[in-house]
Order: C-alpha cells, then sequence, then structure tokens
RNA sequence: AGAGAGUUGGGUGAGUGGCUGAAACCAACAGUUUGCUAAACUGUCGUACGGGUUAAACUGUACCGGGGGUUCGAAUCCCCCACUCUCUGCCA
C-alpha cells in the first residue's frame, strides 16, 4: 500500500497516477486518507500526553508507598482512574481509526510510472517490441490441445479423473519436457546471477497480506482450510516474503532471487472458449525471479529483467513482443508491467508468458521491507518480480511453432536437457 | 498426537511487580594507539508512531512470541493462542 507521507507530499503527482488506473473519486478518497491521518496524529498526541500524566502518577506512588504515605497514595490513587476512563476512550477510537485508515489505503492501488500509457484495458497496451519470426505451418497444422493427444504427452481427462479440469497430466516426453524447461530456467538464471529457491508452496497469513493478495484475491487461492495456509498462485509470495519485516543493508543489494514452483489457481469465473488447452490451468509450473532492489536503480533492475526474460525467448527460438500495460490493465500492486508474449501458430494468438513488474515501495510498505541508508535511517526497498517463466504456453507454442511432418522439432537449447530431439 | 520445558535487543543471556527500553558479554560501526595487521582502550550501537527543527539536537508514547486480563504501576502475576526444544508414539 502507499504510504500517507507520499500521498501528502506528493499530492499531485499521486492524484494523476490513480486518474490513470481510472480510479473513481480519487480526489475524494485521497482526501479522507489525509483527514483520516490528521485525526490519528490528533488522537494520539492526546493520548500520549495523557498517558505520560498517568506513568509519572504511577512513578510518584511507587516513592510515596517506600515512604510509607499511604494516605496520599490513595488521594492520587483517585486522579489516575479518571485519566485512566479517557486514556480508554482515544484508545479506542485510535484503534478505529487507525483500522479505517487501513482499510482505506487497501483500496488504493499503486501509483504508476509515468511512462505508462493511458487506457482501460489490453486493447490500450503500447506494444515496445517485436522479435523472431513467425513460422509458416505445414499443411494440416494442429493447435497444441491436439497435438498433445495424438501424440499422448499431456492428459487433461486422467488429471479431470484425479483431480479435475485444468490439472493435466504430463506424460511420456511431455513429463520430461517440463523437466527439461524447468532445469533449463534455473540453469540460465544461476549463470545470469540469481540464487536459486526452493521455498515452500503453502503459505501463511501474513505471507497473503504482505505480497497483497490477501485481502481482496482470495477467492483466487486455494485454502487449506483447517490449518488456514494458501496453495500459492506463485513463487513471488513465499521468495518475496522471506524479507517481510526485514531490515538491509545497502551492501546487500541486489538481491536476484529465483525459484522454481508449481503454482496454484482458481481462475473462478475466468474460463471460456480462449482458454482451451495449455492456456489456462489451475496448477502449473513456473520458474520466477525476484529482486529486491535500492530505490535509486529499481528501474535498471526492471530493464534487466525484461531482457532477460527476452534472452530465454531468443534462446528457445520462439517468436514475442513486450507490451507496456496500460493503466487500466496493469496489476494492483505494480508500478510498471512489461508483459511478454509468444506467438502461437496454430492457434494464431499471442501469449503472455511472463509479466515482468516493478511494485516500486508498494509491496514493501506492506513487507516492512527496509534498508538502512547512508544516514541510519530506515527506508523501504523496492520489490520486482517475473516470471521467468511460466511453462504451459512455452510448451503450447514450442509444440505448435516447431511441427513438421516429421514430428515436432525441439528447441537447440533443450536438446541436452531432454535427450531427444522430437516428439 | 501425548507429557514436560521454554520464547527477552543482531547473537549469548540476566532480569519474579515501580529506580528496566531493559545488566553483562559477544558481534557490528566510529575513533585513539600502531611501520602494517592484530591486540588494547574510548565511544556509538533497537523499531514504530507523534511533538520539535531548514536539518539536527531534544522530546512523548508504545513494543521483552501474539492477544486479552489483574494492578495506581507488568518483561515480571493470571487466561487464551502460536511457535521452539526434550522425551514418548507415528511416519516419508
Amino acid at each position: 500500500m502507499l504510504l500517507v507521507n507520499t500521498i501528502r507530499e506528493n499530492y499531485d503527482t499521486v492524484l494523476t497516477g490513480l486518474k490513470k488506473r481510472n480510479l473513481p473519486n480519487a480526489e475524494s478518497i485521497l482526501a479522507k486518507v489525509l483527514e483520516l491521518d490528521q485525526s490519528r496524529k490528533d488522537t494520539q498526541n492526546q493520548r500520549d500526553t495523557l498517558q505520560a500524566e498517568s506513568n509519572a502518577i504511577s512513578k510518584q506512588i511507587g516513592m510515596l508507598m517506600k515512604e510509607g504515605k499511604n494516605a496520599e497514595v490513595e488521594q492520587i490513587k483517585a486522579r489516575t482512574t479518571e485519566i485512566k476512563e479517557q486514556i480508554k476512550t482515544l484508545e479506542e477510537s485510535f484503534a478505529q481509526i487507525e483500522e479505517s485508515l487501513k482499510q482505506l489505503l487497501y483500496t488504493i492501488p499503486n501509483v504508476p510510472h509515468v511512462s505508462v500509457p493511458f487506457g482501460k484495458s489490453a486493447e490500450d497496451n503500447e506494444i515496445v517490441l517485436q522479435n523472431g519470426t513467425i513460422p509458416t505451418l505445414p499443411e494440416g497444422k494442429l493447435p497444441h490441445w491436439e497435438l498433445i493427444k495424438k501424440l499422448d504427452i499431456i492428459d487433461f481427462e486422467l488429471g479431470v479423473k484425479i483431480t479435475g479440469a485444468g490439472f493435466p497430466v504430463y506424460k511420456g516426453k511431455g513429463a520430461r519436457l517440463q523437466r527439461a524447461l524447468i532445469n533449463f530456467f534455473l540453469d540460465e538464471a544461476l549463470k545470469a546471477g540469481y540464487t536459486e529457491i526452493q521455498p515452500p508452496i503453502l503459505v501463511n497469513e501474513d505471507s497473503g497480506y504482505g505480497t497483497g493478495q490477501l485481502p481482496d484475491k482470495e477467492g483466487q487461492m486455494y485454502e487449506a482450510t483447517v490449518d488456514r495456509l494458501f496453495l500459492i498462485p506463485t513463487a513471488e509470495v513465499p521468495i518475496t516474503n522471506i524479507y517481510r519485516d526485514a531490515i538491509l543493508n545497502e551492501s546487500d543489494f541486489p538481491i536476484k532471487n529465483v525459484g522454481y514452483t508449481p503454482c496454484f489457481r482458481r481462475e473462478a469465473g475466468s474460463w471460456g472458449a480462449h482458454v482451451r488447452g495449455l492456456n489456462r490451468l489451475h496448477q502449473f509450473d513456473k520458474v520466477e525471479i525476484v529482486h529486491i532492489s535500492h530505490p535509486e536503480v529499481s528501474y535498471q533492475a526492471l530493464e534487466e529483467m525484461s531482457l532477460y526474460v527476452q534472452g530465454l525467448l531468443q534462446k528457445l527460438e520462439l517468436p514475442y513482443r513486450v507490451l507496456r500495460l496500460c493503466g487500466g490493465d496493469m496489476g494492483f500492486t505494480s508500478a510498471l508491467t512489461y508483459d511478454m508474449e509468444v506467438f502461437s501458430a496454430a492457434q494464431e494468438r499471442w501469449l503472455e508468458v511472463s509479466s515482468v513488474s516493478n511494485f516500486e515501495s508498494y509491496q514493501a510498505n506492506r513487507l516492512k521491507l527496509r534498508y538502512r541508508n547512508a544516514d541510519k535511517k530506515t527506508q523501504l526497498a523496492h520489490t520486482l518480480n517475473g516470471s521467468a517463466l511460466a511453462l504451459p504456453r512455452i510448451v503450447a507454442a514450442i509444440l505448435e511453432n516447431n511441427q513438421t511432418e516429421a514430428g515436432i522439432k525441439m528447441p537447440e537449447v533443450l536438446i541436452p536437457y531432454l535427450g531427444f530431439d522430437k516428439i
């Protein structure tokens, strides 16, 4: 969430930013925030003053009792009862004000970076670049959901039997392709200086709040209700939460972590005709990169991540494009997001395979992720993350784009990992 | 899962009702000394939210696993919860 100080000190920037987000009533929301913050301060001030008085009296009682002046003690005790009443009232309204303020702040999305285009939907995203050649496919080309059936490498019906829709079973070369991609992505990340992390894939409530899945997107996660744990929708959640409540040193930067995990998404209400096959699943594999960055260089880090992800797509010989998301399409917590899309040649569609975002201090504020600057003051760090990469749509594109009469050719870089060169 | 013990600042660890935001030691940081390193010595050394200041200085409040209670006053007493350790059981 945003810092109230940011809202107060950069009011105009915040307001224009929120308008880019198409947030209705931005003015009145911000006004309410400032108002609540002011009454929070006033209330705290009153409470603290009374509390100070009460503390002084208690100290005095201690001394009087030591001197055996019990009559005087009884006298001033009466005064504290009065003060205590007042403190209690103030305490209650203070808690109430703080809670309303917090709830209100939760409803305010991050302020978009200046380069984020205005716009309402995916239509308005800006195409930054396009790279690679779109293949011409032979007669009788098939979409991946036909290919996997024909080749018997991914089985959706079997997944339905075991679990339900959206939980495919990968078999034979299909399973080996998954494993090869995961290893390839992790090895590439190591070469690029990332530290490999294997986090838990169930997280507690605090972690959900830390990265912003809670309280709003509760319905998007599977929950183990008995233990009040959530299956992660992305490795971003556990890997970023490593740094919850941390105070780093400037010398700790940059922090670059990579982790492979399965991801679980309920995807409630987001199914339709265009999400056949591997395009949308409840469980899928993803390798995620997470940066914790010094605020001054977080946008350099974002570019670095974008180039890194593009490099992976180039190595996999997939045609791709990079989009800068518009204010209306960007995630709630992001300040700037690049989406990477690959062209899946049989479906003739662009598929999102990565989303690289700078959250600036928005997540860090919830996480209480700070660092100590040269003046020994604590400052919020910046967090960034991106998929590198999400597997299912990569698999879909590899299968569709590389189909030949002789079978599906595997990308050169994967062959050492696969142990075969076509399916 | 059952029984017992525990949870204090970056670490070890003292503290059983007021003089404790918290001893001592270690680590860290700055300085003195030194041919260099080491040692020794001196100092600094929690977080959050307020007040104050151009900025500091200074100052108020809260925080000793989390929440609640008793009390004029709680790290210290009581209750609930979480977690950790030991033993027993079970198990990949």
